[in-house]
DNA sequence: TATGAATGAGTCTTCATTCAT
DNA sequence: CATGAATGAAGACTCATTCAT
């Protein structure tokens, strides 16, 4: 189901021309919506990881429960990321992806690869994958849930439960708890 | 960026009207793209999980691995899957959920929930979430990096690496190996 | 020659999409064409019949007049009920059945053979055939005639010359006039 | 509901590729429709009528009758004749109206005009419009009721009906018999 | 003779966009 | 600021027509 324009002023409250009168074109709009929306967002992530001095590990358990948190005050952003911005062919795709340059991720990358040259991460993983998991334990589950309740009658996890999950599956994989725990 | 009728016609090398001529609507084509392609992979996965009589963490790192080799065999899968199948109206999305009715989700999910009472799996993840959490870690970093190739210049993770990667935090999850493995 | 969209769309000077710009949809064209035209006139031959108080044979050729009145009025809507209304198919037929139901048909079909019972009206007419027999005499001719100008080049025949038609067969046959008359 | 050749194939048990073997185009089928179907029922009819000795009046009587006999020997005839034949823009109508050109309608027409100047025809009448009539009083109802009996549940005048009402409206009009009839 | 495959042109419909008010 | 009116471009779908077999 195509986001229409007219579907977006709807919801707004204003008319499709009145949308044209602010943005003057579609793709601006998707701009602002990106700088508006996303930036901040994302900004915020980006922080909370950058700045944690605690284990990699826990680090990342924080990021994930970051993501969670974001998508648990912002009921549209799991939906959208899914479907907009991973999505080939996602109207933000591009868009985001140039707003965020390399740069960034390659520090990422970079920094996850140190520690796990140090011993603090599991060494099977790929650095450049990681984020992208995470995001696949998270963000995935809350779109894809999202509208479970409605199809199926209510049952959907609760937001918290998800976390605790994507947690869970992060620290220790799927296996049983095993030695000190 | 919706895929249109004349986008498919046009990949497929044909005029939109030779579309229709073969599939008298859009709605049975998306039928026939769905049981010619999606159902005898799904069965396959389904096989491959419900028979397997290994630990319950290898089953599921079995169908892991599955999901990477399938979306190996076919390009399109990891893909169309994402952007299709659990994208919030996704062309296919109900469709598929109409196919593969809820008795199939509900035993696998006692399945699981039974395996974490034996002890032989880990009791925090939760049982509805885990299929979610399979395919975030394999098809959606799978479509992701599918395109990271042409758009960065050539570094997207082989497909190898990403079934080591999911392989590798669902055995452990993240944090540096620890005990006698 | 199907009455397209665009067709009506020329005529009216405005683009397809203008059409639909004030008729959602197709139907609700015909739905409004029906309301604001057809619904107007058929109510005032009706009532037109209905409060005659004249003897029978009058009244069926005031219905007679009225229709070629009507019709010299509004030059559309011979040619329009031939097309449209009563040809199998027409666009209008069933929506046009579906407004007008059966009670009205039946409560004039009873009236005209309780004429004939009283004596009114010659006996062998069939009443169930009369009201189509009376279209058939006015609005036929009219519309048969409408394009003879251009084809033929002038000569259709004029309206009331159609009306005195009509009414001189109703009145007397097609046989020369005998009697006192 | 245009009638598309695919409908004409598929009634007639052929392939819409066939149709086009034997008549080249569309066209090419509309005039081989009309010269092996409606030639010979008008000729047919123009016969019966211009051979008749009758009194004028029991000539035009024998024609309205035959048009009814033509009709029930071929169903699709009225309907045809209404939807294609006299509906502005229909099918066959300009198609028609080439074959059988002018004279022959000036010529009824003149025959007519010169019956009522001998007083033996209600002088009246339109000379002109006498034959409209007459197909207005025939085949128009034999159309539209044609499909009364789907619509309305089986109560469609029979061929016979209204055979005898139209001549019973040609031979004294809607009026009371009065006189030594 | 016959047809399955293929297509260009046209229909209805939607939507982003423009513009006069 | 705001919007109703209007439209060009595009999408799904239909159909007469062509063509290789």
């Amino acid at each position: 189901m195509e986001t229409t324009l007219g579907a977006i002023a709807r919801e707004a409250g204003v008319t499709p021309a009145m949308v044209h009168y602010y943005f003057k074109t579609r793709d601006q709009l998707l701009d602002v919506l990106i700088d508006e929306r996303f930036v901040p967002l994302r900004a915020e992530l980006g922080r909370a990881f950058a700045d944690s001095d605690a284990e990699p590990a826990d680090a990342l358990r924080a990021f994930a429960e970051g993501l969670v948190a974001v998508a648990e005050r912002h009921p549209w952003f799991a939906t959208l990321w899914v479907r907009e911005v991973i999505s080939e062919g996602g109207l933000l795709r591009q868009r985001i992806a140039e707003r965020f340059g390399d740069a960034n991720k390659k520090a990422s990358i970079a920094r996850i690869a140190q520690w796990q040259k140090e011993g603090k991460l599991n060494p099977h993983l790929e650095p450049s994958l990681l984020f992208v998991s995470l995001f696949g334990l998270t963000l995935l589950p809350l779109a894809v849930t999202y509208t479970w309740a409605e199809e199926s009658g209510g049952r959907a996890p609760r937001r918290d439960q998800i976390a605790r999950h994507a947690v869970a599956l992060l620290m220790h994989g799927v296996g049983p708890l095993v030695g000190p725990f």
